[in-house]
DNA sequence: AATGTAGCTACAAATTATGTAGCGTCAAGG
DNA sequence: CCTTGACGCTACATAATTTGTAGCTACATT
């Protein structure tokens, strides 16, 4: 699987690894919208907001290297890792639900 | 503070202005450095490998923004905002290094 | 005046992402 | 058979983002 060194890193550390992926574009969003189940590689393409096929080409291979993603006959889903890390996105979602009534509370935000 | 649309996201959702922001370079890595108090430009420079002034102050004018950073006497650092989500970054860290584990046990592979 | 530090900008080169078209494969329908 | 449609995925030119380096203004210390 190979957590090798990564870009803007010298020490490899997992939460560097980690950094890398999710710090490009789409790599979060792919791993929230795979949290209901598997999805067709266009399912996905649609459900990100029709990101390009390349980049979502791009960003499966990387999270399937890392064994977040994986190609099962229904589609893309979530490895049992990759479900365990978007735990942590559905915690940073309660988060972020919060922090918007925070930040916005006279001006009402549309949910 | 503007919570508005965001890139890749019509919805507006909370969690899509995370992610847009987070989904760029650097944004993960310097909410991460600023965990210990605050950092001077250099010195979050410096923390961030040498990241290109540019972006970082792209990033640390969009983190304050959204009220997550802010610049002090004694350089930028986290708001209560930033700092509480900083400890999911924790988390993500504490996440990550089990994962590490499991993805490259010492020497023998279980299987 | 000289030095050192602060935050920050300019700008060309390099890297990364987008948008659109289309390929090869397979399965079902006419 | 032969089209139709869905599958994962690639090609490639254009656009956007990021990098690396140099240098700016301001302020404080020597």
């Amino acid at each position: 699987m190979s957590l090798g060194p990564v870009r803007g890193s010298t020490t490899g550390r997992p939460i560097m690894v980690l950094f890398d992926i999710l710090g490009q574009r789409w790599s979060l969003r792919i791993l929230w919208e795979l949290r209901q189940g598997p999805l067709t590689f266009r399912a996905l393409r649609d459900a990100c907001d029709g990101a390009s096929p390349t980049v979502l080409n791009t960003r499966l291979k990387a999270l399937r290297q890392l064994g977040l993603v994986d190609l099962g006959p229904d589609g893309y889903l979530r490895t049992a890792d990759g479900d365990d890390l978007g735990k942590q996105l559905a915690d940073l979602d309660r988060w972020a639900n919060a922090w918007a009534e925070r930040s916005a509370p006279e001006r009402p935000q549309q949910s």
